[in-house]
DNA sequence: AACTTATAGTTAACATCGTTAACACGCGGG
DNA sequence: CCCGCGTGTTAACGATGTTAACTATAAGTT
């Protein structure tokens, strides 16, 4: 009967993406842009409202606040993160390094191509730390979880705890872009290097991580 | 002659706290305990002074703005960031594996321990990218590099560009602690690593960063 | 065809926020 | 004495997120 009752408000379907066309979809595409043109801290719903075309009352019949706005173009944005990874590591030989590596690269990608929505996915959590069930598609870590025990299983990566080792992979990777993202490290690093990207900091570190950091025999 | 030109309002002498018992202390020390209490999004001028007993205008003769308030309460709680670093190294051998993992904990410690001002140091940056430099203190980055420098002479670490090898130990304590503040892991990770906290993952993973991630011969 | 109902939009307004303008008090030096 | 300066006040402005009250349109239902 009322199974209803949470919600007066009707909410978006968060299991997928609203159809082009809708209001809906128009409110999810201007927050969107001024997601990646101005950033978190310059979005208002008014502007908001104003590129969807709207009054910003109207915004309050298909969102119940901005939270819940802001969150749900942050899922829908990374929605397609673990289709990302799975494409990324499909040409690439089970139980390989080349696997992990792609791993880390397409993390990189998306983080930098989507700065502002995984700046708020990591920074901006309301519910204080989530569980890692809660993110989309729990973020991938099935995916890197999986090659990290084909990587085991294969000889590649000595035996080891996979949780762990995914926790060891993901918080590198993660470490990386946080800190490029918030200093410039230009004048410090060596220009060898070239670019101070993500990608090029992960791949100029990624001898380290194979063959540990402890001196030679 | 007017070398004030461009600060009519008095700035705080960013270089050291401000005394105890004037009223600037007061603002500083309300903003500190909300920032810990309350968190960064709630924070309203009008609180802090509430807190340090004044209205909230006369802030603006202190500070010129909110920002200016943030910013200088972050600098100034991590200003002895780099003492503390130098403190945890102390009493252990120049050159020792035991200094590097020091500062690791010494980093993660003072970012839990002054989490607000942690995120607000490496996620809500104004000035988008800083460069390193005007970090408080750089950020002890030159307490680490003399310890790599000083490991690899020692015949600890191998061989490797030691800014490049700072950056990996920097990037490296950041992603665990920034992954942790964001997701629980409880329902991921194996439970015999105990408590899942920074300090504790960082010394679970230790072994593979030394000893490297191939398996063994 | 007429009446109801739900949906999706509007305008007007409210509380709160950061911030500024205008003014008031106290204190040290000509 | 008064002038200026530092530091506080009160009142107010503009922008923000959000709600209340109203309206128009399309879809059923009798």
């Amino acid at each position: 009967m009322n199974n209803k009752t949470a919600a007066r408000k009707s909410l978006p379907d968060h299991s997928r993406p609203p159809m082009a066309g809708t209001t809906i979809y128009a409110i999810v595409e201007a927050t969107r842009t001024l997601l990646a043109t101005q950033g978190y801290e310059a979005l208002s719903m008014r502007e908001v409202a104003a590129g969807a075309g709207i009054t910003p009352p109207a915004i309050y019949r298909h969102f119940p606040n901005k939270d819940a706005l802001i969150d749900f173009v942050v899922k829908d944005t990374l929605r397609e993160f673990e289709l990302h990874l799975l494409r990324a590591i499909a040409p690439l030989p089970v139980g390989s390094y080349e696997r992990l590596l792609a791993l880390g690269s397409a993390y990189i990608r998306v983080a930098t191509e989507h700065e502002a929505q995984f700046k708020i996915l990591f920074t901006r959590f309301r519910s204080r730390p989530r569980k890692l069930a809660d993110f989309p598609g729990q973020w991938g870590y099935q995916v890197l979880r999986q090659c990290v025990v084909e990587a085991i299983d294969a000889g590649i990566l000595r035996e080891m705890d996979p949780d762990l080792a995914s926790f060891f992979f993901w918080s590198r990777v993660h470490g990386i872009v946080m800190l490029l993202l918030a200093c410039d490290f230009s004048e410090t690093l060596p220009p060898e290097i070239g670019d101070l990207t993500a990608e090029n900091l992960f791949a100029a570190t990624r001898d380290l991580v194979v063959s540990g950091l402890k001196a030679g025999p």
